[in-house]
DNA sequence: GTCCCTATACTCGGATAGCAAGTGTCCGAGTATAGGCGG
DNA sequence: CCGCCTATACTCGGACACTTGCTATCCGAGTATAGGGAC
C-alpha cells in the first residue's frame, strides 16, 4: 500500500496557498519552485485540487491558484480524497462467492465480515484526517518553525507575488 | 492509494483455516481451490504469513499450513502488515527542504505537521485493525452465513482433510 | 509379526515474466494584462 | 488626456512516454508418508 506522493505535495501546496493573501494568486510553476519539485507533474495534482472545489484557478497574466474557501473549512480528508480518489484501499472481490462452497450470488445479503472489518479501520482513517484542517496544519507549523525559515519563505513569496 | 489483493486472500484463508482441527493441515492449493484464485499466486501470500509466524508450514505429505496460535490472538493488523509490508502508506520525503526556503537538513528537528497529522491517521486504521482478531471474524461470520454455505463448506473440508 | 529401508508423491520456497497504475513530461487552448493608437 | 483595440505573454488543461510495484507463474529443494523386504 502506498499513498501518491502528490499528497504530500499537495498539502504542503495547501499550507502555502493559505498563506497568499487573498487578492493574489500563486501559479503552479511558482509553487513547484518553492518546493523543489517537477512543475510539469505538480500541475497535474493541483488540476484534480481544481476539480474537487478545493483551489480555484485563475487563467491568463497574473493567474494561478488560490483556496476557494478559508483554510480552517478544508479539512485533510478533502486534500487526500480530492489527490487519490475515492475509491476505498480495500476492494472486496467477493471471493466467497467462488470455489465449491459458493452459492448463487442472490443468497448473499451483507458485505462479508471482513469487508465490514476492513471498512470500519478505513472509516477510522478518515475520521481522523476528517478531524483536521489546513489551519491546524499552520497553527502547529508556527509552533515549531525555524524562523530563519520563516522569515526566508516570507521573503520569497514577496518575491513571487510582486 | 490501493491495499494488494493479498491482503483479502490472506484474511479468508486465517478465517478459513482457524476452522481446520489442529492436528491437520491444509494445503495452499487446496485454501486456492476454496476461494477459487490462483493457486501459485496464494502462495506467494502464504509464504508472508509464514514469515511473519502467523501461520506455519508443514512440508511433505499430509503438510500444508495451520495457524501457529489461537485464532484469538492474530489481529487484523498482524495479517495485514505480514502481506502488505510495514511500511507506512504516507512517506514524508522532506520537500520542505528543498526549493529556495530551505535550510540545512541539521536544522530540522520535528518531522513536519503534515507528516504528523498523516502519522495519527494511520495510527488510528492501525489501531483498529489490532482491535479485532480473527476469532471476532469468525463470529461475526457466524451470526450472518447462511447455513447452506455453512454446511457445503463443512463437507468440502471433510472431503479435503481426509 | 515387527522393524527398517527405500522409493514415491506431496509439500513449501524462492526465482522468473507480464501488466497496470503511478510518475514524469509535453504542447495546445484560453484569458487577463500591457502597450500603442486613435479620437 | 481618455478610451479602445490589438498583440503579447502568461496561465491552466488535457493528451502522450516511462518506471516502479503489484499480479501471475513456474520449477527446484526438502520431507513425511506408504509400501516392500528382511529378520
Amino acid at each position: 500500500m502506498k499513498l501518491s506522493d502528490g499528497v504530500e505535495w499537495a498539502l504542503h501546496c495547501c499550507t502555502v496557498l493559505a498563506l497568499v493573501p487573498p487578492e493574489y494568486a500563486l501559479p503552479a510553476a511558482k509553487l513547484a519552485e518553492f518546493h523543489g519539485v517537477p512543475a510539469a507533474y505538480l500541475a497535474k495534482h493541483l488540476q484534480a485540487l481544481a476539480r474537487a472545489g478545493i483551489v480555484v484557478s485563475l487563467p491568463g497574466a497574473k493567474g494561478g491558484y488560490k483556496l476557494s474557501r478559508p483554510a480552517a473549512e478544508i479539512t485533510l480528508l478533502d486534500v487526500v480524497l480530492a489527490v487519490e480518489g475515492a475509491t476505498p484501499a480495500f476492494r472486496c472481490t467477493e471471493i466467497r462467492q467462488r470455489g465449491p462452497a459458493s452459492l448463487p450470488a442472490k443468497e448473499y445479503g451483507l458485505p462479508c465480515s471482513i469487508t465490514r472489518a476492513m471498512g470500519r479501520a478505513e472509516q477510522a482513517w478518515r475520521e481522523s484526517l476528517r478531524s483536521e484542517t489546513i489551519a491546524d496544519l499552520l497553527t502547529a507549523l508556527s509552533h515549531d518553525i525555524n524562523p530563519r525559515a520563516a522569515m526566508k519563505a516570507a521573503t520569497w513569496m514577496q518575491e513571487a507575488l510582486a
